[in-house]
DNA sequence: CTAGGAGCTAGAGGGCCCTCTAGGTCAACA
DNA sequence: TGTTGACCTAGAGGGCCCTCTAGCTCCTAG
């Protein structure tokens, strides 16, 4: 199994080196990560993929709190599988919820920019908003 | 023209009066707020209206400080219609891109859902992230 | 043997966006 | 008259999510 150094999940999660330290104090992390002889983090390739997994999660709006949630479900083991679907179902739920909002808003926009392209072509701006 | 306090406002707007004060003061606003005799704010449709763009504007990720630049272009006058233009061009791909974002960590969420309905429905769920 | 670079901990700092508090004015109503 | 409710200002507080600092250890290369 490769074992990664904390520097080295930084590139592949783009997550940083205080990100990751600051992720596992606050319990997001499903399994703790192991330690070398020197104290130093070892993650294996299950927590990259798990940190991956997570990025995904902050990217679409998931808070940390949310996470941590999942992690403590992951850590109490198999059992609760329905409550972690639960909590995806919800959160794909959100993300949908989401991009349906931004849809709306793109659309008042776009309406915005299109008044403006139009004004501006003919010199007639002036009439907005005066 | 319909003149509103600012309670009438926050019904019309979402925002709450610490909101609309506090976008006032950090000039958000295309135009001053008339007062009253008492110093109350007198809002107008136009207000109002520029207000509502705003709370799109804010709801699909536009930061505050983008608002009063696009406030303040409006302030000027007539004459750099297509710097707003640009403005709104820009937050218009923003959106298009954090749109394209979310699809994409739906997907992976929506993968990870049907991961767990599947083990879940056959009770193979303890294979998942041991 | 020393300078760099990567890692460590604990905790402070900071950006963003409100939200709330304290302490007040004013109008209307019982 | 006195209490309620809407409004005012200035500024503090707070949630979220990191990011950075101070002060340290350890390994490696020159």
């Amino acid at each position: 199994m490769t074992e990664l150094a904390i520097g080295q999940v930084t590139d592949r999660t783009g997550l940083s080196v205080h990100a990751l330290r600051f992720y596992e104090k606050e319990g997001l992390l499903a399994a703790p990560v192991k330690r070398d002889s020197n104290g130093r983090r070892v993650y294996t390739e299950y927590d990259v993929e798990w940190l991956v997994n997570c990025t995904k999660f902050r990217a679409s709006g998931m808070p940390l709190a949310t996470i941590r949630e999942f992690a403590e479900l992951v850590r109490q083991g198999p059992g609760n599988e329905e409550e972690r679907l639960e909590l995806l179902r919800a959160h794909q739920d959100t993300v949908r919820d989401r991009i349906a909002e931004l849809a709306d808003c793109l659309e008042v926009i776009s309406r915005k920019v299109e008044v403006y392209e139009e004004h501006v072509a003919r010199g007639t701006a002036d009439t907005l908003w005066r």
